[in-house]
DNA sequence: GAGTGGTCTAGACCACTGC
DNA sequence: CAGTGGTCTAGACCACTCC
């Protein structure tokens, strides 16, 4: 219960996604929940800042803060969000195939991404994502094996996301994502369900550390037909 | 020189894009800043919470605040940027050709998107974007007519943007993107340098006003070699 | 005019890093 | 320990909307 801002914002996007907050509806005002939540105004306002931000409401001076039109969970959606979330959200079935899991020296190109040298050894993860019966991205994990705890098959099937975040010494702090359209490799047609498609959808993911070093790339691959990136962008 | 806490962050995104920052330097500490500019440490940190949220710099509890690496200005990169933007920051030769330009009634699929009616009359204009000699992108753009101050060729072989920007009633609030990949069309095929490409790159853009009221629906369609999307993201 | 969100202040306490 | 950023407060004034 630390931060009062982080409740109220956790509590309103509690209601708007649980729809007991309908789009168009107006939130109460500033002054009005600063005495709900017993808080200052400020204070309500980093929570509105927040929801505002990711797309939950709009405000308008002199007028008050709406609920935006449904905030809809598309694949995969901006952010830092991981598959297993993503899945959930969707109300489809998925599986996660490990292909391999090793503790070994980056590639020269992996080391290249990951800003260091080919004798720092890495965890590689390969994994095969289906979803609706149909495996259609393929996941290569790179992790700095110093920075994270072991992993082990059964982690990698459920979430390492789940699993490291509570257990990492320095907390995630921010992404960069580059999405590129490729030509597809031989491991993509043999691993996906393939159908001829002639081009891959690739999203690499650079992770960052709190004390700002780089510890994770992915290549996620995906089937251009499956592919779908949705950004909420806010005006400066 | 209204806003202190904007005059803060683009004066600081200035020193750091023309280098007079240089990445991992650290910043003067907050009540330092606060001194130096005369204001509030509140102040202060409203302007560092803009500069990190847009990749700029990244603080540390205890530590201080630092420059982060070259805030690489990608093609077409998150947020909403103009096409004229982005053409300058990547210090590329670009050209817009306008193929078409008027004042008609959606059709249904555009008046679908835009939310309105097919007797709502809207701005439709056909353009295609060249970079380096490369007839690259197609975009149309949709406006609903009632929005927006009447249009030209000539603004429209410029930046409809900046055009519109200071003149709309209602500024400019939020817009959502959503990228997908699908089969080219006969127009896509046939208005750009093509070379036998499998796929498009279709982007589209849903932009809307200060009142929440949808505006502008544009899909940009990209010749898949040269597409290029970057996000950054910050974990709440 | 009353109510709204946008900005700003001057202080406070905390948790964290570094020495 | 002093210095840092993270949170929070109680007030203030402004520009805007609606009546």
């Amino acid at each position: 219960m630390d931060n009062i801002y982080l409740t109220i914002y956790h509590d309103l996007v509690k209601q708007i996604e649980e729809g007991r907050l309908l789009p168009e509806t107006k939130l109460p005002s500033e002054n009005e929940l600063a005495k709900i939540y017993g808080t200052s105004r400020e204070t309500v306002r980093k929570a509105l800042h927040l929801l505002s931000q990711n797309g939950y409401i709009h405000k308008i001076k002199g007028k008050g803060s709406f609920v935006l039109h449904v905030h809809k969970l598309d694949f995969p959606v901006s952010g830092l969000v991981s598959f297993k979330e993503l899945a959930r959200k969707m109300d489809k079935e998925s599986k996660t195939h490990v292909l391999s899991l090793d503790l070994t020296d980056p590639e020269p190109y992996v080391a290249r991404q990951l800003n260091t040298s080919t004798s720092e050894p890495i965890w590689k993860v390969v994994r095969v994502r289906e979803i609706g019966g149909e495996k259609i991205i393929l996941d290569k994990d790179h992790f700095l094996k110093h920075a994270i705890p072991p992993l082990t098959r059964e982690i990698c099937e459920d979430s390492i996301y789940e699993y490291l975040e509570p257990r990492l010494e320095n907390k995630i702090s921010f992404a960069k994502k580059v999405i590129t359209v490729e030509e597809p490799s031989a491991e993509d047609r043999r691993y996906l369900d393939w159908r001829d498609f002639p081009m891959i959808v690739v999203v690499r993911n650079y992770v960052y550390l709190d004390d700002n070093t780089l510890f994770q790339y992915t290549e996620s691959r995906h089937r251009p037909d499956k592919f779908r990136f949705v950004d909420f962008a806010r005006r400066h």
